[in-house]
Formats: structure tokens, C-alpha cells, sequence
DNA sequence: TGATCAAATGACAACGCTGTCAAAATAGGA
DNA sequence: TCCTATTTTGACAGCGTTGTCATTTGATCA
């Protein structure tokens, strides 16, 4: 018996706008119209195309429509390229459901900072890469030299977790400040009374807001504002250590040190280890933001969590919806942070 | 006062191939066969196009390639979405960096395992998504569902660091039996008779191989291999916990733990910390992978470093050669990986 | 009832490239 | 030198969509 092996790519005859256009009795103009949501189309075509699409099962070739059209659905992520990488990666999941679920593709730039070609190397991927809108996260929001040639270019770009403001100009953040000020005034409930604070990267939006949340709530508890116990950071375990190696330098070294973020938080605690200071016991240690390692050192970290990923979702989806030219209003409200109470602090 | 809005798009003309044809002097399907390194063209040709295109810096339009040809230039990268994203960042990078080497585009499909509808969501992935080509890290390479998924839709694959062997099939792998030999082997030495040791997710590739390095290094070295020792975990945090757990419960407790990766390893740290056991002192810790909590937690941990970015980026340049119809010759070498020693691990 | 105007629909070119196939140029041999 | 075989080059038709503009339909009003 002799079988018959096909060596022909089974290539299924997609389906194109003519199928659609045939099953519904229209022209192919028409069905166009459906798909993009134009308006001047009677109720019961618009029905009628629908029903041909879902029934063939008809999705639009980009390519053409990329070729034919001046869109190119496509968003491009502008990132530091962290050695940690867990905030950039609620950054990407959230961006990525986005562009998903509004038909355009993430196309990604992960960048090195400090970088002399920033600027050339963001102009080259806007020009060459053929993209509609650009999102950047914190802190690649705030360098005026990519938002002045974005908007040369006349990219639309939005910002995550900005320092500055940009009338018009897309973006989300959340109640850093609010959120500092709860995690400090709980501390100061613990019955701490010398704190230490270690700044974040001046460069970060979130920066300024948590160090100012932490000054507000010692204002309204009526402790002393000690300069001595706020160190300079840049948001890196290495600089966590730095800063807290000072802090405990001092003689009246603070019994409590709220770090800008988790990664220096993990550095005084491993500074701490280092001079034989026992956390919490001794000391109780804060971070920001409920990275994985928050839970995953000794003793885990009470800290503060943000809601990136839903953050993410929501500027990309607002960059979508401005870039199909749907009227948008920015968002008013800032995303809620909260405080996550782990092993790291306790009652003095 | 009124402020007129220019609405215009300042829409610079593009250069095309109708351009690099007429300023080369030859038609535009010559540029194209130049473009696409096709033969039958004259050397001198060749050349004068080869300027022409420098001189205009033209780059072809994707969409118009993709409409008029049968590919896509785009390849998914289809992996799990771990809590611990590092392993995944060096893979990102790595297929980033080829696919923007070969002109190509990278497309992400995150997925959480495990998944009922795993082999739906990647069938889904990869008939819409119109890509070329897809890489596998571990451990989606070893799923033979989607495997033969791919090989259904004759949809060329290639995998990071697979459990299995499939002939023909790209794949990259790392020498982690060697590796874990001389983890072992390093242990040994330092005097250590009670060695644990904690498996990987047996999904995994690496899981088996790291276990039998460490089995063949006791052989050598005229150790007892004693199961009790030895404990299941799945690279999460989690179990290492409770895998080190039972291992500190044992009467005659090991002096030393080998986890398959940093995760399981700081789970180990972090339940030493709990009940009481100082790191090194009273017990040796090491871990695989060198993530960032290897070097951010206390002690530092004494782990191996695997390149696993030279490794995503050598097998996405392999599968573009391969989508390209070049002749590729599969890899024999497997890649170094290296032992890190820090504070984790001390002589008895 | 017809005239007028807006809404709805369609015909068709264009987008920039590759595949097909035919034509031109060159090389090789008698 | 001419003829044939081979290499090199070009003309042109799609690919599936959107933009432009013309045409048809339907609604409104005199």
C-alpha cells in the first residue's frame, strides 16, 4: 500500500475583506467602515457585516492595512533596563494586556542609563520602527530632550509615574505621597522615634513625593525634622547599603530606616547582618514597592505596594484610545498604593 | 484671541525602493533581489545598488514585504511568567538583540502555568499573530502538545535549555551537569560530609542534570549518596522553604545544601534565619542561576552563573538563519557556565 | 409630487514590495 | 562568426487594506 505523503504547505486561504464583503452583500468599503468603527453606516448593515466577520472569523491583515493606511498599530516601551526587573515587568504584562486587547503590538527599547546617545538611540527607534505612540515608564518621562523630540517627531507618547507635568500629555500616578505618609505615620505609631530615610534617584517622580510624605507625617506627629538621618539613594542595592552604613554611623543612630524602595531596603538589612545589628530588634527596616525580594529576604519586608501593572494597563489603553482619535479625559485620580505590614518592623 | 492649530502631519516621503532603483539606475526588482542577498546578480551591480540604498538609507517597508511575500518577520517568544523574572530579562534581551540584528520583530506571549488551555493559547498566538518562528525557554520546549502544535502548522521552533532531544530542532543548552560536578566537587572540599540537595520543578531540563552532577561528584569523591538528603522543590521560593525545611529536621542535619536554583537556595537562608542557624556558620548554602537576589540577600550566596543571554541570542540568530533558508549547522558545544563563590558557603 | 440635501454605499487607485515569467545580455562552443 | 545555453535584468500583476470621490438611497420640505 502506498501512502501518499503531501509535501504542500497546507496553506489555508485566509480570510480577507472580500469573504466578508461577499457573505454580507456589501462592497469591501463598507466592511472597512465596520471595522474601524466609522460612522455613516446604517444599524442594519453594521449588523449585518458584524455577523459575516464573527462567522468567518475574519481578522484584518495588518500588514495591508499598515500599507495602505498611515497607522502602524504598533507601541513602542522606552525602558531603563533595570538589573532588577520586576517593575519593568508589571510595566510590560500591563502594556502588553493593553495592546492585546486593542489590536496593536508592543515593540520594546530597553536602554542603559547613563546614556550620552539616549536621545539618538529613542530616534532611531521612533523613526526606524514605524510606530504609532511611545509609552515611558518612570524615569524616562522626564527627560526633556525625548519629550521635546517626540514631539518633534509628533509621536504621542505617554508617561508612567512622571515627576514633571506636561499639560495635555498622558499619564498615570499614584498617591506616592499619601502612601509615604501612611508607612511613616505607622512607624511613628510603633513608637519609633528617631527615623531614618533614604532618598530615592532624583531623577524618579516618586522620589520627591515619598521623601516629602515622610517630612509631612513627622510635621503632624511632632517629631523633630533631622537631617542627619536622610541619606541620598539611586533606587540600587548597592546604594542601600551606602546610605544605611552612614545612618549607623551616627550616635544616635535611627531605630527605624524607611528606604525609597525595596532594593535598599535589602541593602540596610544586609548592611545591618553585616554589623551584627539583628532586624527587627534592633532595627526595623521599610521599603517601597513589594518587589519579590520584599518576601523573599530575612526577616521579609513590610513595604509599600503599588498597583503597576493596572497603571500600565491604563496609560497604554488611553494612549490606544487617543492615537484611534477617540476623545479621552486624563485621569483626575491617582492610583492607590498600600502598606504591606511584614517581619521588618516591630514596636519599639 | 484665536490660535490656529496646524493639523497637518508633517509626513516626510519616505524613500523606497522605486528611489534606490532610479539613483542606482537599474529596475526595482534588481534592488529587491539585492536586498534580499538573492543570487544572479552581477557584482558590480550589486554594488552600485549596495551605495545607492547607503546613500538614501533605505530601509524596506515591512508591510509591504509581509503583503506581498509569505513572511512575516516576526518571531514569538512564547514563555512562563514567573514571579522571578530574571532568568526571563537575560532571555528578552537576548532574542531582542538578535531579532533587531536580523531585522526582526520580537512578540511576547506570556503565560502562567499550569494551563489547561495552554496549547489553545499558543495555537491561538501563533495562527493570529502572523509570525515566523518561535522560541521555546525552558520549560516550554518541553511540552510535546506544543510542540507538535508547531510542527502542525509547520511553524519552525527553537529551544532554550530543552529536557528532551528532538532531532533536526535548534535548541542551545549549558553544561549544567558539569557545573553542578563542581559545585559539588567545590563543597566537598571545603570539607562538607552532609551535603543536601534540592531539586528543580521536574519540568524542567536543568533539574535532572544539575541532580546527577551532584550524585556523580559524591560517587567520585567516596561520599555515601543518602536520599533523606535529597528533597523535591519546584525553583520556586516557596518550596525551598519547605524543602529545607525537612532537611533541618533530619537528626544528623546536613552541614551544607545545594538548591537547583538562587530562589530555592534564599528560601533556605530564609528558613535558617527562622529557626536560628547562622548562614555560614552553621550551614553552607549555594544556589544555581546568579540572579540579583543571589548578591542581595545575607549572606550573598555562592551560586553558578549560567549566560543564559549569549544563549537566548545565539539560538534566535540560529532560527532566523534557519527562517532565512540558510544552511545552519546545530550547535555541539554546549555553554559554559561558571561557579560565583560569595558568603554562603564556608569550610567545615 | 417633485426638488433638495444629507446619509449611506460603492468603484477604484494607491500603498511598497515580491513572485512570475519574459526579455536582454553574456558566455561558450562549433 | 553565428547559434545555443546560461546568466542577468526587467515588466507587471498581485498582496489586502484604506482614502478619495462619485453615486445611490432616503428623508424633508415646499
Amino acid at each position: 500500500m502506498v501512502v501518499e505523503q503531501s509535501k504542500k504547505k497546507t496553506s489555508k486561504p485566509a480570510v480577507t475583506i472580500v469573504d466578508v464583503a461577499a457573505l454580507a452583500g456589501v462592497s469591501i468599503k463598507t466592511v472597512s467602515r465596520v471595522v474601524n468603527s466609522e460612522p455613516n453606516v446604517r444599524q442594519s448593515t453594521r449588523t449585518r457585516v458584524t455577523q459575516a466577520i464573527s462567522e468567518l472569523n475574519y481578522r484584518p491583515n495588518t500588514a495591508a492595512r499598515v500599507l495602505s493606511g498611515k497607522r502602524f498599530y504598533v507601541i513602542g516601551l522606552v525602558y531603563e533596563n533595570p538589573n532588577e526587573f520586576s517593575y519593568m515587568k508589571d510595566v510590560l504584562n500591563g502594556a502588553l494586556k493593553a495592546c492585546e486587547a486593542g489590536g496593536y503590538t508592543l515593540l520594546l527599547l530597553p536602554l542603559t542609563l547613563p546614556n550620552r546617545e539616549l536621545v539618538s538611540e529613542v530616534r532611531i527607534f521612533a523613526t526606524q520602527s514605524r510606530l504609532d505612540g511611545i509609552i515611558l515608564p518612570a524615569p524616562m518621562g522626564d527627560y526633556s530632550e525625548i519629550n521635546a523630540l517626540l514631539d518633534e517627531l509628533e509621536i504621542p507618547f505617554a508617561r508612567i509615574a512622571p515627576k514633571t507635568d506636561i499639560p495635555e500629555n498622558i499619564s498615570v500616578v499614584c498617591n506616592d505621597e499619601e502612601a509615604s505618609y501612611s508607612v511613616t505615620k505607622f512607624v511613628i505609631e510603633q513608637g519609633h522615634t528617631r527615623i531614618g530615610f533614604i532618598k530615592g534617584d532624583p531623577e524618579h517622580g516618586a522620589t520627591e513625593k515619598r521623601f516629602n510624605g515622610y517630612k509631612s507625617a513627622l510635621k503632624d506627629f511632632k517629631l523633630n525634622y533631622d537631617r542627619k538621618l536622610v541619606c541620598d539613594g539611586q533606587f540600587s542595592f548597592e546604594s542601600g547599603k551606602s546610605a544605611s552604613r552612614k545612618l549607623f554611623k551616627l550616635t544616635d543612630r535611627p531605630t527605624a530606616i524607611i528606604a525609597s524602595n525595596d532594593d535598599m531596603a535589602a541593602g540596610t538589612i544586609y548592611e545591618a547582618h553585616e554589623r551584627g545589628l539583628n532586624v527587627p530588634n534592633d532595627l526595623s527596616v521599610i521599603g517601597f514597592d513589594d518587589t519579590p525580594i520584599a518576601s523573599q529576604i530575612w526577616p521579609p519586608l513590610t513595604t509599600v505596594r503599588q498597583p503597576i501593572m493596572e497603571m500600565a494597563e491604563s496609560v497604554t489603553t488611553l494612549l490606544i484610545r487617543k492615537l484611534r482619535g477617540e476623545k479621552i479625559e486624563l485621569p483626575d485620580e491617582p492610583f492607590k498604593c498600600s502598606v504591606v505590614t511584614r517581619a521588618s518592623t516591630m514596636p519599639r
